[in-house]
DNA sequence: ACCTGAACACCGTTCAAGT
DNA sequence: ACCTGAACACCGTTCAAGT
């Protein structure tokens, strides 16, 4: 190509997109995607600062996409049902991405629908406000939780996949029944954690989420807008504990 | 050193999950740990196929450390709390290995003793064998993906934590009023995915464990002479178990 | 028989030098 | 002003050559 273009960023998360979605194992790198824009890799340091943080765009840019096809219906629960499912399927096609969010989060315009959404559905269920902000936590450390794990299983190489499964079947199929009784008992019957992971996906959602209706007071269920801000949760206690570094992060 | 010493597995594993836990960032590699061993990396790989085996081996050794200071006590919930626990905190000190645990899983005797203990607590439970498999799977799934994914926070550096937590802040505190009502609303009290995780971890774990509770046929809860050996895991000794070092993950 | 130096094919990131 | 070649400091893994 002889034609020198500049990318704009927009193009080059599209292109990191696409080189995610079809890279055959885990072999994104900033070399690459510089090579598949006929570039050098040095350009994409003029976007962005880091590898991360073009990943963080890359993955707020998932979000974006998956609330394009999504649609609030239903109860509170079925809403919030859905847009996890939806946010699984979106990174389910770009799975180092979820691994990304996961651990560092984004904080665009993707991540501002989602968690609109979620809170506008969270308020839809009779919580009353002082609530919502720790049910919203705990749904949101769950859902991250199952979409980046899952997408964590996603990225392994098929060489892996399968020196671990040979490992699974020796594990418990070769299990010593004197020493593990109930390993050896139902050892024909547990399946790998990799198996199935939609059915539980939704089953582990939708017991939280009866966790939480169980909770609710038996007020009028959808109150309008309440005052505004009299929550006295405690905000700092949290922040520092103990080791200095390694810390977590956002939605 | 003049000595050329040839290094047992036991001992690289070993020296891999103390370098783990020191490595202050992500930097754990191969190369490294040789260098730590004074040895060269290709020396490894007599020992490992791959790095990936040899983190799965470490994984496990984790494992085998959590379930020393494992005792089963009250019922089938609280045990299935502990053992979860436990194994959250073990993996708290080596969050990559988490990770790898998450991703791979493991096939040693550590993961065979967390299976059995997990297996003998579901049968103490009144659930029919026929159920349990199913069950276990659910909770598997779920304290796995808590774990990893908690362990996947504890691996960012501080700059990209202090540059994602700026992030989080602006999306957060800057949302639009207009556009995004609900989290302008909350804005304050929504707290980022990493803070207070361990009574998140414990409240995720209850709430599946009182659905599966639910689910459970009004027989009698706890059948006296169902299984052979209903035996508590034969191990002794309390040994390290958690307080006396560095503290897990975040909180 | 055992070990290892050197190499291969990569990384993320920086920056002086080019246009 | 913008871009980029070349370099820096690393990776995981292999294997021919040494002892």
């Amino acid at each position: 190509m002889a034609g020198r273009k500049r990318w704009s960023t927009e193009e080059i998360l599209d292109a990191a997109a696409e080189l995610l979605r079809t890279s055959d194992a885990d072999s994104f790198s900033v070399r690459k995607l510089a090579a598949a824009l006929g570039t050098d890799s040095s350009s994409l340091y003029r976007h962005f600062r880091s590898k991360t943080e073009l990943l963080r765009a890359a993955a707020d840019r998932i979000l974006l996409a998956a609330m394009d096809g999504y649609r609030p219906e239903g109860d509170w629960k079925q809403r919030i049902t859905s847009l996890a499912l939806h946010v699984r399927e979106a990174f389910g096609r770009q799975p180092q991405l979820a691994a990304v969010w996961g651990r560092h989060a984004s904080s665009g315009t993707g991540s501002r629908l989602v968690m609109e959404e979620m809170l506008q559905a969270l308020r839809a269920s009779g919580l009353s406000d002082e609530e919502i902000p720790a049910r919203y936590h705990r749904i949101a450390v769950l859902v991250a939780a199952l979409i980046a794990s899952e997408a964590g299983l996603g990225t392994v190489t098929p060489g892996e996949y399968e020196q671990g499964m040979e490992l699974f079947r020796v594990a418990v199929l070769g299990a010593d029944p004197e020493r593990f009784p109930a390993l050896a008992h139902f050892a024909r019957d547990i399946r790998p954690l990799g198996v199935d992971r939609r059915a539980a996906f939704e089953e582990i959602l939708a017991a939280q989420l009866a966790h939480i209706e169980a909770a609710i007071s038996p007020s009028q269920p959808t109150g309008p807008g309440v005052s505004a801000n009299d929550g006295e949760l405690e905000r700092s206690a949290h922040h520092r504990c103990s080791e200095g570094r390694r810390r977590p992060l956002p939605t």
